[in-house]
DNA sequence: CCGCGAATTTAGACACTGTCTAACCCTCAC
DNA sequence: GTGAGGGTTAGACAGTGTCTAAATTCGCGG
């Protein structure tokens, strides 16, 4: 398969081994091609998804490639991970903080760009729904 | 095993039993003892802890029926379920409207009363910590 | 008490996600 | 060319949860 038309893949390359080489990351062909996968389309995408987008560019790459890259993604904080459910767990190429709102009834996932977090900032529920309350998962790490 | 002393096993089975029936659910001994077992200790379980006590008391229980009554009971609204990491996942025998707040670092999982969320309600970071964003999780359900 | 049909339980096979290991490959310095 | 080290790989493995088909139990009418 092709690759999509909307970046030239021999700059969008270049730059993404930069971003690479500015987080301590050794920009080999297959990170880069992972990076380009996540950075390419803004979405959240499980390991799963990002295996198959990566085969199916040009590059074959094993699955412990796959889930070595994006654990060293994470050290070096380039990207996050954000667990959804037990078997959904997709990883966010938006490293500025912020965070995430999911109505497992929509299957919807929203971005709340906000540092100043309360109810009222939240998308408003579908009508017709309630809540039977609301799962806070805070992500903590020792102050750098 | 014997049972343990703090509650008398008739009495308490009997009052389970009717718990089960008031959640439309029929209060087999396997359901009985899995009920037990998650509010007698108002902890928050993991199937594996469940299977583990279950089979430490009386009654032999295999894991698929482990599972099949915890869903049930998640259909009923008899307990909820706890995503905390793909690898752990933990049953809430506590079905009040209530939140839930996890810090990854120390482990502490603190339940939040309050049905007016703020981020001042949130205990406190411990010293020495910052926090890269906090994934607010929203289990919506249709309006009863 | 008997026996029937439905509900429940069960063991074990299976699927899925992610980890691990040991071999291989590639590059680079010398 | 050669050795060293990082990176990649296939496939085995582990943990969690699901599925299936058979066996058991339960409720209940006769």
């Amino acid at each position: 398969m092709e690759s999509s038309q909307t970046l030239k893949p021999g700059m969008a390359k270049e730059s993404i081994a930069d971003l690479l080489r500015r987080h301590e990351i050794n920009p080999t062909h297959q990170r880069v091609e992972i990076a380009q996968v996540l950075f390419e389309r803004c979405e959240h995408l499980s390991a799963d998804q990002i295996i198959s987008h990566v085969n199916a560019r040009f590059a074959e790459t094993s699955k412990a490639t796959v889930y070595n890259t994006l654990k060293l993604f994470l050290e070096k904080k380039l990207i996050r991970e954000l667990i959804i459910d037990p078997n959904k767990v997709v990883y966010d190429p938006n490293t500025t903080p912020h965070h995430h709102f999911y109505d497992v009834a929509t299957g919807r996932l929203t971005d709340i760009p906000a540092d100043n977090i309360r109810i009222g900032t939240l998308p408003a529920l579908p009508p017709g729904t309630v809540s039977d309350g609301v799962d806070i998962i805070i992500r903590t790490r020792p102050a750098a």
